[in-house]
DNA sequence: TATGAGATCAACT
DNA sequence: GTTGATCTCATAC
């Protein structure tokens, strides 16, 4: 995926997200739930400002923020837009489709539906944490393929946040067992 | 199926 | 000192 890709508003890039393919060192799956987060809205971590954090965000599209939520996970997120208007696309949710050993292994399960249906859940199934932060997503470790096929979109609220909840900015595979909560 | 506690850390007040 | 872009395990219904 090139970096242009990620060159544009986080709602355009998070539904297209739908249907890609995530890898990290080879091991990944098809993404199947994302979140959109944009600086103007009070639910970003961006939205106070540049922190020694969310610096990454403040940066050029296509490069990995990670951050670690609730003092043990880890979640990455996708830095989009021009340099400069930080927004990100939180990963949430992918069907295994390569390296299920090791990610069995790594998360101590075998149920392939338990795996990365989480954004904490797949930052351990991938083995991300903030090692990777500002990595480049465009050269290795990561790889990221376009979907070939347009897939069906669901979008609902996004979860978990107090802040700006009613916009609905998550979007997901239609009909998906993947993701980590049906959408309504 | 649903609710509640605990884990544990960085940013912010 | 408080608050999360969370998950797991335990307990209850």
């Amino acid at each position: 995926m090139p970096q242009k890709f990620f060159a544009r508003s986080v709602h355009e890039v998070a539904p297209e997200l739908i249907g890609a393919t995530f890898l990290v060192d080879g091991v990944g799956g098809v993404i199947v739930e994302v979140e959109a987060y944009h600086q103007s809205e009070p639910a970003a971590h961006a939205y106070r400002g540049v922190t020694p954090r969310t610096q990454v965000m403040f940066g050029p599209p296509g490069f990995a923020y990670v951050y670690r939520s609730y003092g043990i996970h880890w979640c990455i997120n996708f830095v989009c837009e021009p340099a400069g208007a930080a927004a990100a696309v939180l990963i949430r949710a992918l069907r295994p489709t390569h390296g299920l050993e090791a990610m069995r292994r790594r998360r101590g399960l075998d149920d392939e539906r338990m795996l990365c249906s989480g954004p904490g859940k797949l930052a351990a199934a991938l083995a991300i944490t903030k090692a990777q932060n500002g990595l480049a997503l465009t050269a290795p470790p990561f790889a990221i393929h376009a979907r070939s096929l347009e897939p069906e979109i669901v979008t609902g609220v996004r979860i978990g946040i107090t802040k700006a909840a009613e916009l609905p900015w998550r979007y997901g595979l239609k009909g998906s067992r993947f993701v980590s909560k049906r959408f309504s």
